[in-house]
DNA sequence: AGCACGCCGACT
DNA sequence: GTCGGCGTGCTC
């Protein structure tokens, strides 16, 4: 070797930033990187974290070249991590750098945890005992080791009574590890008494996990059947071939009693993760699962991106929720990355869910999944009496909304003095507001959807983009005064409704535009819970997680709402909305019923939920999107448009309707749900399509070029999966 | 993603 | 005459 050219080392380095391959730096003298080591390099003119990658490196001028300023004292990302993190990229058309930022979102953690100054027992006796000084012994010499404040506290003496011992040569010091963030979960702490179908059910899930078969498993059961109790014999076996396990739920279902749930089986609370933890607590779980002290994390789907050291098992719990899906930034589904990052990890993993997706239940019936189903319920949850109130036939006194069929029930439940759930998936007041006497309609200026009446506040808002004006009372077209009407029930006229009928019941309206956010919206699901109402009129968001024990009657103003615009899941996530809100009345232990008002009583969502049979809606439902080629059978060229959001896309989609009128269908999807993507210019604009030949998906383009709107730079395919090439 | 640079409209 | 809008380009 000639004196000169003493060896640099460059290592290819992935920066949290779009970059489409790593970045080259160079090593310091005497630095030891691996592939996965964590490290700060300079990048432009600030500092950022990397991953040290395993990219060849290709050769970059040794003058551009900058080096490596620390490697981080953090266990390396491990080799499935890396992995995954090129899947999900190339998957979601991401830059690789984008995609591991997400496995980098606790810059404080790849710093070691400190550890902390205790104090031990020595031989040392105490020159005399006082009666504090007895209780600080007795206490002392039950745990190796405390912390001063600790053992001052729990003996109940002040700190200066353990300095006084210390000093005398009693105590001395020793440093303590960092604290767990939750105690071990002992997978035998409370073997479950499971029913003789869970049991079976069971069976096969610890199987799967005992026996290292990596592979999906649907676990169908509806509500009440005991699901969670079933996984969680998964996570038990998973627990004892000391693997590492995540729980995935949708944000709103990590809950307090789902957490008790688990304590209750294995002793301790699983740790969380979710988007608002804490700081402090964010980066301990994060250090924690690299080093592997957490074996169980809980957690919303960022929680996939966890840098686990010896993960063996991923439960995807309601696994058909929307919520799983991410459309910023990275466009992923948490439940789709969570089998690709069980079929790399060479691991389990269970979906689970009462109205699985469509397409769980084409992988299902196509033997990519093992599917196991739990058809019984607990005799203590009864299934509600379920009804449909055909509104053709039993309408609403004009004006209203609500059926004499549901409002006397609804008058029987409230002289038992149990409470109603009215259940509309509408906020505000009304939907739309138009002049009475010009026929003007209020529109959004920004997008130009019908402007939603909120009485409570007095504004007019747009639910697309948030643009809010105040409600006038002249119409701006013609100017006339007080003729303007509201059009179609909101939760808040239903509430008006309700009080006007029944003016002595509580009534609370529950929706997202709910003042005091989060916080407020808890503390009120626990009033309820405690009885502090009698009838709720909710949205959406009283369909999830929280259990009302006297919620005997469950009431859908409008079960056709959402049947008719235009997703091509509409019917899907109807269905999947009524059953959970439906199943709000279920769980009681006392007679319960669900009436469903419909103008269509034959349809198949409503035939599926009033008779509890499931099975006709989806032999419809997977044939429907066979026959138009949608996902999951994504042959043909359907084309979706995106943006960067789903309500962007709602907009590109109608100026491309009005602008290429002979294009293909064109349905509006989430990104998150697209595996190929045409990009054109870039940010701005996506169009995303789902499967399609590539001259199908050209020939459109040119089409849409000529005719389109403005794109620009060049459009490009970037690249081309089949949505299921990764089972 | 962040950040700098650069080129056209309303202001002390 | 400048401040500042955001369009474009770059980061080993």
């Amino acid at each position: 070797m000639t004196g000169d050219s003493r060896e640099m080392k460059v290592v290819p380095v992935l920066v949290p930033m779009p970059a489409e391959r790593p970045y080259s730096y160079v090593l310091q003298e005497g630095m030891e990187a691996v592939p996965g080591s964590i490290v700060r390099v300079p990048l432009g003119p600030r500092q950022v974290a990397g991953i040290v990658w395993d990219t060849p490196v290709e050769n970059i001028e040794s003058k551009r070249l900058r080096q490596v300023e620390e490697i981080f004292d953090c266990p390396p990302i491990d080799e499935t991590a890396r992995r995954f993190v090129d899947w999900v990229a190339a998957y979601t058309l991401t830059p690789p750098g984008l995609v591991a930022r997400l496995l980098l979102r606790a810059p404080a953690a790849f710093d070691p945890e400190p550890w902390s100054e205790g104090i031990q027992l020595t031989d040392v006796e105490p020159d005399r005992l006082t009666d504090a000084r007895r209780r600080v012994l007795a206490l002392a010499s039950e745990a190796p080791a405390w912390t001063r404040s600790g053992l001052a506290h729990a003996a109940g003496v002040s700190s200066t009574v353990i300095d006084g011992l210390k000093a005398q040569g009693v105590f001395e010091t020793v440093m303590l590890p960092p604290r767990p963030v939750v105690p071990a979960p002992d997978p035998s702490y409370a073997l479950p008494d499971l029913m003789p179908d869970q049991m079976s059910a069971a069976q096969v899930l610890r199987d799967g996990v005992a026996s290292d078969r990596p592979g999906v498993t649907l676990l169908d059961g509806v509500t009440g059947s005991g699901k969670t109790e079933v996984y969680f014999e998964a996570v038990a076996a998973a627990l004892a071939k000391g693997r590492q396990v995540l729980i995935l739920l949708p944000e709103i279902a990590l809950t307090q009693a789902f957490l008790e749930r688990f304590q209750d089986r294995f002793g301790a609370k699983p740790a969380e993760w979710h988007s608002d933890l804490a700081p402090r607590m964010r980066e301990r779980v994060w250090r924690q699962a690299v080093e592997g002290t957490v074996r169980v994390v809980a957690g919303a789907r960022s929680a996939l991106f966890l840098p686990f050291k010896e993960l063996g098992l991923i439960v995807v719990d309601e696994e058909h929720d929307p919520a799983y899906k991410q459309e910023d930034r990275v466009f992923y589904n948490a439940r789709d990355m969570a089998v690709v990052r069980g079929h790399l990890g060479k691991f389990p993993v269970v979906l689970a869910s009462a109205t699985p997706s469509v397409e769980s239940k084409v992988n299902a019936m196509q033997g990519r999944y093992t599917c196991v189903e739990l058809r019984g319920r607990y005799a203590d949850a009864a299934l509600p009496e379920l009804k449909a109130i055909d509104l053709r036939r039993a309408p609403p006194a004009r004006g209203g909304f609500l059926s004499p069929a549901l409002l006397g029930p609804i008058r029987e439940t409230l002289d038992r003095g149990e409470q109603a759930l009215l259940f509309l998936n509408r906020r505000g007041y009304a939907p739309l507001t138009l002049c009475r006497v010009c026929g003007h309609r209020f529109q959004c200026p920004e997008c130009s959807a019908w402007l939603v009446e909120h009485r409570f506040r007095g504004q007019l808002v747009c639910h697309h983009c948030g643009h809010t004006e105040k409600r006038p009372d002249a119409c701006p077209e013609c100017g006339t005064v007080d003729h303007l009407v509201a059009c179609g029930p909101g939760v808040e006229r239903i509430a008006e409704e309700a009080v006007s009928h029944f003016p002595d019941a509580r009534t609370i309206v529950l929706s997202s535009d709910l003042l005091g956010g989060t916080k407020r919206l808890r503390m009120e699901l626990e009033a309820i819970a405690g009885g502090e109402a009698d009838i709720v009129i909710g949205t959406q968001l009283v369909a999830k997680g929280h259990h009302f024990p006297n919620m005997t009657l469950v009431g859908i103003v409008d079960a056709d709402l959402g049947l008719a615009n235009g997703d091509p899941r509409a019917a899907e996530r109807t269905f999947q909305l009524l059953s959970q809100v439906t199943g709000r009345a279920g769980r009681t232990g006392k007679k319960s019923r669900g009436l469903i008002q419909t103008y269509q009583p034959d349809h198949p969502v409503m035939r599926a939920i009033v008779s509890g049979d499931s099975s006709a809606f989806y032999e419809r439902e997977i044939a429907e999107r066979e026959r138009a080629a949608l996902p999951p059978f994504g042959r043909l060229a359907a084309i979706i448009v995106s943006a960067d959001s789903r309500a962007d896309a709602e907009g590109h989609a109608r100026g491309l309707r009005r602008a290429a009128p002979d294009s293909p269908d064109i349905h509006v999807l989430g990104p998150a749900e697209a595996p190929l993507a045409l990009v054109a210019g870039r940010h701005r604009f996506r169009l995303l399509i789902h499967g399609g030949r590539r001259s199908d998906i050209q020939t459109f383009l040119r089409a849409m070029l000529a005719s389109g709107p403005k794109l620009r730079g060049s459009v490009r395919i970037q690249v081309d999966v089949d949505p299921q090439s990764f089972l």
